[in-house]
DNA sequence: GGAACTCGCCAC
DNA sequence: AAACGTGGCGAGTTCC
């Protein structure tokens, strides 16, 4: 398949200013991480005792023949769903009876607590900070940033993965992120797009109300009181901002993924309500509501359980997609109408998607694509810059829609101010396809702070 | 002893 | 008719 020489150009480019932010690397705080690895490895001894103990393990350990793993999922499945005759509630993608985090605290085993616990652990130890401190030279680790793997065009990194150092979990952010360091004297700068993806989306399908809402409004807001039958929706209350994050993550994202009803229904009435899935709802189930629990609220509004709340999702989502987004709905079936007809799609950017694909992947992927090009185009621009007007602030990570820098204090206010040209204007004068507005957020670090304190405000 | 697989989990 | 997109990576397991 055929690429423009432009596009070819634009990835060399690319290429060769990620090659800058690799040759950069980023501090790692040495002394920290060595003393939290052995820190972490007390306490996760410390657990494993304690689980050894528990009359569970104990049962494990006497009805198995080799020596018990209690890492292995499969010897955790086997021994729950076969030696205990539990009955399984989630499979696997291949069909086994699933041991993540979901699964296991279904069962409501108290032991199983302290398991997960110790996985929580490991996973930072092994996976983070053991990977810090093996990749790391002379105190710098110098993560690889790809161009030439993923299948939508997107990049990916690692030795260490960049891309994937937890950020949601406090506790888990804290300590990994605790670890990396700007250069002495210097301080992390954080350049996010807002909603890149979904703006993104909007100059493939040119639907104005999604624009419009996108730009004015506040669709988790509209959708949340549509599946909660919020009529007096207040951001400000605590179950009123868990819904809207409940339909920010459980339905909205998920939809524009491609995801359906069904799941969706369970995602929002079970995952973020904790309402019962397998039978009917009482008013005192549910997450604490604004008088009373959601069970109570949603039983008023005429929903009892999760079979009615799917059917309540199913109306919901027919009006998201064929009403609200009908634009958005269209330009969907044109595309794949014309990958079926051709076998192959160009994205905005000029990278051709080509062999078999689902219809959501040939939906997502140039999205997904274009929208990170944005990014990639304005790290080009931003390492021109740095390079021409030799700045000692430097772009040293990119997180798919975000850039990470090392700013010299006296730089920041010239650094974020050109940084921010390159990001929202500077690029949709280069490329008159974006026709939606692009916004960044811009997190300061303060001075010599790790990457887990907070930003200055 | 390594390749290829599964499972689980972190990010966007 | 079917049903969530992209990665990296550690550990366990199976196969050769």
């Amino acid at each position: 398949m055929f690429f423009e020489l432009k596009t070819y150009k634009f990835f060399q480019e690319g290429i060769l200013a990620l090659s800058r932010m690799e040759q950069q690397g980023l501090r790692i705080d040495m002394k920290y991480a060595e003393e939290k690895k052995l820190e972490l490895t007390k306490e996760i001894e410390k657990l494993e005792v304690e689980f050894k103990e528990t009359k569970l393990y104990k049962h494990w350990a006497h009805t198995t023949k080799n020596k018990v793993n209690i890492y292995s999922p499969q010897q955790l499945g086997a021994f729950l769903y076969g030696t205990k005759k539990i009955k399984i509630s989630k499979e696997t993608a291949s069909g086994q009876g699933a041991t993540n985090e979901e699964a296991l605290q279904e069962l409501g085993i108290p032991e199983l607590d302290i398991l997960l616990r110790i996985k929580k652990l490991k996973k930072v130890r092994d996976t983070y900070l053991d990977a810090f401190v093996r990749e790391q030279v002379n105190g710098i680790v110098h993560p690889f940033f790809n161009l030439h793997l993923v299948r939508t065009f997107r990049g990916s990194s690692d030795s260490p993965n960049f891309q994937n150092i937890p950020k949601r979990d406090k506790e888990t952010m804290e300590i990994c992120r605790r670890a990396i360091l700007p250069r002495p004297g210097h301080q992390f700068v954080e350049l996010d797009y807002k909603q890149l993806e979904v703006r993104i989306s909007c100059c493939y399908n040119r639907d104005e109300q999604l624009k419009e809402d996108i730009l004015a409004g506040d669709m988790h807001k509209e959708m949340a009181i549509r599946i909660f039958h919020i009529e007096d929706f207040n951001k400000e209350t605590t179950g009123h901002s868990v819904l809207r994050s409940a339909t920010k993550n459980g339905f909205i994202f998920p939809q524009f993924y491609g995801d359906y009803y069904k799941n969706c229904a369970v995602n929002l009435s079970y995952g973020w309500g904790h309402l019962p899935k397998n039978r009917k709802w009482k008013s005192t189930d549910g997450i604490e509501f604004e008088d009373g629990k959601l069970g109570a609220h949603l039983i008023s509004n005429g929903i009892k359980d999760l079979e009615s709340f799917t059917q309540h999702i199913k109306v919901i989502e027919d009006y998201f997609w064929n009403v609200r987004y009908k634009d958005y709905t269209k330009w969907k079936e044109r595309w794949w109408e014309q990958y079926q007809r051709v076998g192959h799609i160009t994205s905005m950017t000029g990278f051709n998607y080509q062999g078999v694909m689902k219809k959501n992947d040939v939906l997502n992927y140039p999205i997904q694509g274009s929208a990170f090009h944005c990014l990639l185009w304005s790290i080009i621009q931003g390492i021109k810059v740095q390079v021409k007007e030799k700045w000692k602030s430097r772009l040293v990570s990119q997180i798919h829609d975000a850039i990470v820098m090392d700013v010299h204090p006296d730089e920041l206010e010239h650094v974020v101010k050109t940084m921010k040209r390159i990001m929202c204007e500077d690029i949709v004068k280069h490329w008159s396809w974006i026709t939606v507005p692009l916004d960044v957020d811009v997190e300061i670090h303060n001075v010599n702070d790790s990457w887990a304190d907070k930003p200055q405000r």
